[in-house]
DNA sequence: TCTTGTGAAACGCTTCACAGCC
DNA sequence: GGCTGTGAAGCGTTTCACAAGA
């Protein structure tokens, strides 16, 4: 229990607090003992001005004229994260977006750990997906108590991701990840994330028509090069 | 005639407006023909008034008093996103999270095709992922021209993703979905969207783990920190 | 000089409240 | 009466500009 205060990081500067950690873990794995927040701004492809203020959130991080220590700063931003400690995960759904997830390996080198995996399909149930095997969902309440797991993730179709979220809350979970396309209603305490990955395509490609419709706007679009 | 004009739509309103044609669809296909701005609301996960604000950026679409009419919303929607015409995509990287994705049913009934599937991985080219063949990392270029996509996902290893999103863009593509944990540097004219899942894991864990630091239930959120 | 840290301005998005119309 | 459409207020985030300090 150390002096970290948990004075409200907006959640915008949280999520790239984890893009700098990442980018600090590279650069220490070449080597480099000090990086200047142009630099790490650049990597993290954010603004450098930004960065500072993101990182001002934490107290004074780096040494004025000289940059922040690779790390020093790395430990700093570990820290307020949550820290090295494993955290355990329930993911509920093996289809082929659930087995990627739990498959993984950029959750499990930051300290995230599936201790259960559940699936109601009696074909999947028994498999290893990521060094854990599948239990039947009807194991959900035991599997989530026996772990303490506090943070879950909904991989199923959307028809049954409200009675698990329902399950899992009841369970004792407070975090969930939602990947299903649905908006699912929880308590108050309760945290729902939700990533919706064929809106993401959307907004993009909308993006994409109406650039294409309107000429450019200074040369910057290039000749499309595709003639019959 | 068709007066739809591509007014400068706020992203995060594009985003939504394809959840609110998600939901439209799911009542059509219970037979509704009316929905009010409250329980489309309720459904999409945001508020009523939110809503509204976002279908007035399309100009009037429902009647005071009633509501929406279901058919006519869908229509409207679906031609501001870009119509129902299909937009050829390539994904590049066929590990887990690229053929989880190639094969999702999501992007297929939204008009998204994947008209190309790349791998640098011998044994994976030449299998079928949902119904495409994979082809070698080195056709790249030429599946793009052939295919005219200008949409390209990229699932790969973060250190080769930025040399396949060069290649991209050289080839044609001008908008990119980014999977890899790395930004990605395009030039002007070229649109970007990083999804990070294990960022989206490490917010939800801080936000549990701050949750678990502070004892009483929603209320006490405001009163930490004040000194009388 | 160089780079961090930070108040303040600027921006975009969300929420509210109510006018307008059925 | 009910519901939509929308100006305006409110809020959080980003950007700017510069003071502070090695």
């Amino acid at each position: 229990m150390t002096q970290s205060r948990p004075r409200n990081i907006p959640e915008a500067t949280v999520a790239r607090l984890a893009v700098y950690l990442r980018v600090l873990a590279g650069l220490a794995d070449d080597g480099r003992s000090h990086v200047s927040s142009g630099e790490l701004a650049s990597a993290a492809g954010v603004n450098p001005a930004g960065l500072r203020k993101d990182l001002s959130h934490l107290g004074p991080c780096g040494v004025r004229g000289v940059g922040y220590s690779v790390a020093g700063l790395r430990a700093r931003l570990s820290e307020a994260l949550g820290g090295e400690r494993s955290r355990p995960c329930v993911l509920v759904g093996l289809g082929r977006l659930g087995s990627a997830l739990a498959d993984y390996t950029g959750f499990a080198s930051r300290g995230f750990t599936f201790v259960g995996l559940l699936d109601s399909d009696p074909a999947t149930v028994g498999t290893r997906v990521g060094g854990c095997t599948v239990r039947p969902v009807e194991e959900l309440e035991a599997v989530v108590r026996a772990t303490a797991a506090t943070i879950g993730v909904i991989t199923t179709p959307a028809e049954v991701a409200q009675s698990v979220c329902d399950r899992l809350v009841a369970a004792g979970v407070r975090s969930i990840l939602n990947f299903a396309p649905v908006a699912l209603s929880v308590p108050a305490g309760v945290d729902v994330r939700k990533v919706d990955l064929s809106v993401e395509l959307q907004v993009l490609a909308f993006l994409d028509q109406q650039r294409a419709q309107v000429p450019a706007p200074a040369a910057a679009l290039r000749t499309a090069g595709s003639l019959g």
